[in-house]
DNA sequence: CTGTTAGCGCCTTCAC
DNA sequence: GTGAAGGCGCTAACAG
C-alpha cells in the first residue's frame, strides 16, 4: 500500500499543460474538447492514477451515479435480500451503490437518525436513496427517497410493499384447510405496515372461517428470531396450546422451531407452522412459507428510484409485489399423526 | 415525503443570529461556545431540521467518523459475514459504516476500479477503508487501508488473514486419518493468498503422509458454488474418482453436494467432503469444515483500521485469525458403509 | 467567546 | 476549444 498525498485535478492540469476546467471537461465527457487535448489529458489521468474526489464532485454537480441504501443493519436476512435485489439493479443500470448503516436497528430506529442519514447521503453524494423498514414516514430530502416495507406512518410516498394481507390470508387459510382451529399468530414489528397487514389477514381469515378469535393465541413479536423464541415459549406452554402457528416471518418461525425442539414438540406432527418471506434457509427447515420475493422488492425499489431520479413518468409510486404460498412440509393435516 | 431545498449552515446562522463559524463550532461540539449560544443554535438546528452535508463537511475536516467497506458484492456469504463483524465493531466503537460496491466481482475486480473506489471513499468522506478480497495489492490512499483476505500481490500492507495453511493441513489430515488416500482438492480464487495457502496445505499434508500427488485430483475453482459444481462433476466422473474432496470453501462444497446428489453419490457413505469457512448454512448440510471465523476477520480488520486512523501503536499489521476444524458428519471412515 | 477570512477540490458560467 | 473566476457548504486559522 502506497501512501501518498492525494492528487487533484490541479496536478493533472499542470502536468498536462492545460487548465483545470479542461480537465474537468474531459472528466465529464463534454464534447467540446479537441480530440488531441482529450487524449493528452486522459493519458495524464491514467499515468497519475488520478481519480476525482467524490465529495468535492458531488458538491458541485447534482449527478453522482450512485444510489444510497439505508438499512437498519447489514446482517439480517431481510436486509441482505433487499440488498441483493438492489445489487442486481444497479448492475444493470450501471450505478454504484452506497450502503449506509449505523449497525443496529436500535441505533437507527429513531426518526432523527433516519433523517440524518438521508440528509447526509442524499443532499450530497447520492442521486437518490432507498430506505428499508423505516420508523418514520416523513423525510426531508432534495433527492428522491423510496422506501421498502414502509412504516405505518408513511402516508403516500414512493414505496415498495408486498401483498401482505393476501399472503397472510392464504397462509392462515391453508392452515384452516388442514383442519386446524387453534391457530396462533406471532406478529412482526407493529410499527411496520407489513406486520399490521399480516395480522389483519390472519384475523380476517379466521373470521371468514367462523373461528373465534382467541386473544391468547396472538402474541406480539418484532420479526427477530430471539423474540420469536420468547413468543413461541409463551404460546407452547399454554394450557391449551395452538396446533398451528402462523409466524410473521421466517426468522420468527425459526425461533419457534428452536423452542419446539427443546420442548420435544415435533413439527409438523404435533405442531404445524407457516412462515413469511421464504428466505433460502427456510428450504433447509422444510418450512411452508409465503414467498414475498424480497430481492424483487429491492430490485423494484431501485428501478423506481432511478426513474424518479431521471424524472421519468411513473405509473404508480406505490408498488405491490405479489406474494405466493410455498407449500413444504412444516404444516400438515390435523390429527394425521400416528402418535399423540 | 417532503421535498425541500436543503437547508445549510448559513440558514441556521442567520435565523440564530450568529455567524456560520459559531454554528460550525456547536456542530462539532467545540467547548469554547457559551452555554447560551450553544442552546440557541441547537434549538434552531432542531427547528429547521438541519443536518450537515457530509460531502462538504468531509472536504474540510479530516475526521468523518465513518469507515468504508469495499466489497466485490454484497450478497455472497463471505462478504456478508465480514460485514457482520465490521458491523459489530463500528457499533462498539461508535463509527458509522459505508459500504461501497459496484455489485459484481467481475465489475470490481480490476485494480483500477478498486483504486477508484478507494480514492472516491478515502480521500473524501471516510476515515479509512477496509477492502475485501482485492485483486490488486497496491493502493494509493491518503487514509489507512486494511485488507481482508489479501491478494497474492499484496506484499506487506495491513491485512487480516486466517491460518489457511494450518486449516488446510488439518482438514486434509482428518481425511487421511479416516483412511482416505484418493483425496481431491477444488481450489479457490488463486489470485488470493488464502486459496494458495490452502492448496499448499493440501499438498503438504498429502506429502507428509507419503501419498502421491495425483494431478487429476486437483481442480481449479474460484470459491463460487457454480464453479464448485463444474469441478465436482469433473472429479466425480473420473474413471477412478476420489473417495474424499477437500473443497476450498463451503460454497464450493455445496456445489459438490448438488452434483453428488444428481449422481446418486451419497455423502458421506460414498464420498467424504470437507469445506472451509463454516458459514451457518454448513450446519444444515452437516458439513465438516474449517471454521475461519469470518466475522472475527471483519471485526479485527475494523479494530486495526481504527487504530491506524487514530495513530495508535499496533503490534502487527498482519493479523492472523486462527482456524479450527469443525467435525460434523460429512466425512467418515473409508469403507465404513454397508453398501457399495 | 465570537466573527472574518481563506480555502478544500471540483464544476460552471463567461469571456476570449 | 480553452482559460479565469466564482462559489458549492463547510471548517480552520486568525483576529478581536
Amino acid at each position: 500500500m502506497i501512501k501518498r498525498q492525494s492528487i487533484t485535478i490541479h496536478d493533472v492540469a499542470k502536468t498536462a499543460g492545460v487548465s483545470v476546467s479542461t480537465v474537468s471537461r474531459v472528466l465529464n465527457e463534454k464534447d467540446d474538447v479537441a480530440e488531441e487535448t482529450y487524449k493528452k489529458v486522459r493519458n495524464v489521468i491514467e499515468e497519475l492514477g488520478y481519480s476525482s474526489d467524490l465529495a468535492a464532485k458531488s458538491m458541485r454537480s447534482r449527478k453522482t451515479n450512485v444510489i444510497g441504501l439505508i438499512m437498519p443493519d447489514v446482517t439480517g436476512p431481510f436486509s441482505v435480500h433487499v440488498a441483493k435485489g438492489v445489487n442486481q439493479a444497479i448492475l444493470e443500470l450501471n450505478y454504484d451503490l452506497m450502503i449506509y448503516t449505523s449497525g443496529d436497528v436500535r441505533k437507527l430506529s429513531s426518526s432523527t437518525k433516519e433523517q440524518q442519514f438521508i440528509s447526509s447521503l442524499n443532499n450530497s453524494f447520492t442521486d437518490g436513496v432507498i430506505i428499508v423498514t423505516p420508523t418514520s414516514g416523513h423525510f426531508i430530502s432534495t433527492s428522491p427517497v423510496v422506501v421498502v416495507d414502509p412504516s405505518i406512518h408513511e402516508p403516500s410516498g414512493p414505496a415498495v410493499i408486498s401483498t401482505n394481507y393476501k399472503g397472510a390470508i392464504e397462509a392462515t387459510q391453508h392452515l384452516i384447510d388442514l383442519g386446524h382451529r387453534r391457530i396462533a399468530h406471532i406478529s412482526g414489528r407493529l410499527d411496520l405496515l407489513s406486520a399490521i397487514r399480516r395480522k389483519k389477514g390472519y384475523e380476517d381469515a379466521l373470521g371468514h372461517a367462523g373461528i373465534d378469535y382467541d386473544p391468547e393465541l396472538f402474541v406480539n413479536g418484532d420479526y427477530t428470531r430471539e423474540t420469536g423464541k420468547e413468543c413461541a415459549e409463551q404460546l407452547l406452554k399454554l394450557e391449551n396450546p395452538p396446533t398451528a402457528i402462523f409466524a410473521s416471518n421466517d426468522q420468527t418461525a425459526f425461533g419457534v422451531y428452536e423452542v419446539a425442539e427443546s420442548l420435544h414438540i415435533r413439527i409438523p406432527e404435533d405442531l404445524s407452522i407457516i412462515g413469511f418471506d421464504n428466505v433460502p434457509e427456510s428450504g433447509n427447515f422444510n418450512l411452508t412459507t409465503v414467498d414475498q420475493h424480497i430481492d424483487r422488492m429491492g430490485y423494484a425499489a431501485t428501478k423506481m428510484l432511478i426513474d424518479l431520479i431521471n424524472g421519468n413518468e411513473i405509473e404508480s409510486t406505490q408498488l405491490k409485489i405479489y406474494t405466493e404460498l410455498v407449500i413444504r412440509g412444516s404444516a400438515m393435516k390435523l390429527g394425521q399423526h400416528s402418535s399423540g
